[in-house]
DNA sequence: ATGACGATTTACT
DNA sequence: GTAAATCGTCATA
């Protein structure tokens, strides 16, 4: 899903009637319960992370570093045989979009470059969309206030991975892993454009 | 009740 | 490149 959703339209809708639209370039999946760098990682289920146990479909965000908000993308099936537990604590990490439609008007490509920093990475995708706490757990198949569309450009992505950014330094395999998506032709993806296997 | 810690961003050297 | 900003959350006590 993390890989598929590179290209999909993300909009968003404001109640006095603004909206925005964008592309998203660059994802992160995290696994579930055996992922290290997942916040489900070893089955937890704090209040926080509540939403990543709920179905495919339901946004999870999450507030950190004292000032930002991620935004994710729940991909697991939600409990159905066992209320307390169940689920599988998936989700995809939103971490840049080109924006495409910003405050209900349609930016041409030749203009598009004076919104090149608006949602180049997760925490600044979050400030501009107005997303927080208070939309955690929403069902984003319901296209009224935040909703994921289709593939906004009919071209051939050429998707590129690399490690997941900022896990911090603790030795795991998993944290190694190829688990962040980008289009490689994009010129909206945060950070590196690749990163590093394992610095020598 | 307390303390350590972020799936980051920004400002400075 | 390095460091500060800033506070909700959760594991301890």
């Amino acid at each position: 899903m993390a890989k598929g959703l590179i290209g999909t339209m993300l909009v968003r809708a404001w109640p006095d009637g603004r909206r925005f639209a964008g592309r998203v370039v660059e994802t992160e999946a995290y696994l579930g319960p055996r992922d290290a760098g997942c916040h489900t990682f070893g089955g937890r289920r704090t209040p926080r992370v509540a939403s990543m146990w709920k179905q495919a479909g339901t946004g999870y965000i999450y507030f950190t570093y004292g000032m930002h908000h991620m935004l994710n993308v729940v991909c697991g099936p939600a409990a159905v045989t066992n209320p307390g537990g169940g689920g599988i604590g998936m989700a995809v990490l939103i971490r840049a979009v080109e924006p495409i439609v910003v405050d209900s008007v349609l930016i041409d490509a030749e203009n598009r470059s004076k919104f090149r920093d608006l949602c180049r990475g997760p925490g600044r995708l979050c400030k501009h969309l107005e997303m927080d706490r208070g939309l955690d757990g929403l069902d984003l198949t319901v296209g009224q206030v935040l909703w994921l569309g289709l593939p906004g450009e009919v071209s051939r992505v050429k998707v590129a991975t690399s490690a997941r950014v900022g896990l911090g330094n603790t030795p795991s395999p998993w944290l190694e892993r190829k688990l962040r998506y980008f289009d490689g032709a994009s010129s909206w993806v945060s950070g590196p454009r690749a990163m590093p296997v394992k610095p020598a």
